[in-house]
DNA sequence: CCAAACTGGTTGCATTCGTAACTATCTATT
DNA sequence: AATAGATAGTTACGAATGCAACCAGTTTGG
């Protein structure tokens, strides 16, 4: 066969697929087996944890998540009682979410997880891997998102 | 709030996942618009374009997919007469997928778009950026792969 | 040999997710 | 004001995906 290869485990988009995948599918473990939350519904929490109170869109916009999964997640969140909606006094509509106690409990309890996952993952590289990852990734970010 | 607070942008698990989904998107209108395929079938061409004749299970060990979807994807190329199957004279569970000419005509078409599209990526990128961003993900995949 | 365990591949079912259409509200133009 | 166009959020539906159960064929160990 005479025709141009290209290699999958050698192109950029593959590689970057994969990988995502399987490291977000080793973290889901995280969220999914100890809080029994979904990705979107993790997403919402960390969200809300950061930054106090956010609307439906910002926190769309700043999670990369399409509306309709944060509508869902929200949804479940509050019948959880973990956060709270408050419409807006000039523009009704608007929600204003905040985390409730029982919600910020949780991300109290998740960060740490959070972080010692990170931290694990990185420790397996050494300090000139990790510098280049992270300035791969920040280039790439900087071109695209 | 006083409470430890996870940066979501800077997280890599987050940071990995959300440049994987735009990338992916982004090159997912190349197989889906000019040739109307999924992304599992688009895996499947491609392995067989590159390694020639694959069983279902080598495909699923070499792109990373559930049997199910390479049990799908196939289905559906076959139906396409873009591969056919034949099976193993000495073991009859096993069968051996080739492109066929159409389907080997559409890989032909592909790599070369495929190409530009990896080529247009690293493009943005400078020299020592691309070194770092391979470097980096090399290094993730050894320990995790 | 023959039953038990295993492997390649398919199918049914439940979940997840995205697109599009919808409701309600707000803004801008006239 | 009144209407047209935008925006926040929800919902209904279809497509994609994963898990588990399954069938057919093969290997292994008594």
């Amino acid at each position: 066969m005479a025709m141009e290869i290209l290699d999958l485990e050698t192109f950029l988009p593959y590689r970057l697929y994969h990988l995502a995948d399987l490291v977000s599918r080793d973290f889901s473990r995280l969220y999914k087996d100890h809080f029994g939350l979904t990705r979107p519904e993790w997403r919402v929490l960390a969200g809300l944890g950061q930054h106090g109170t956010m609307t439906a869109s910002a926190l769309g916009e700043q999670s990369a998540m399409h509306k309709t999964m944060v509508s869902r997640a929200v949804a479940e969140l509050e019948r959880r009682r973990w956060l709270a909606r408050r419409q807006d006094d000039s523009d009704r509509r608007l929600e204003h979410l905040t985390l409730t106690k029982a919600g910020a409990e949780a991300y109290r309890n998740m960060v740490p997880l959070a972080k010692a996952f990170e931290q694990q993952m990185l420790g397996r590289l050494t300090t000139s891997e990790q510098t280049a990852l992270t300035a791969g990734l920040a280039a790439l970010e900087r071109k695209f998102g």
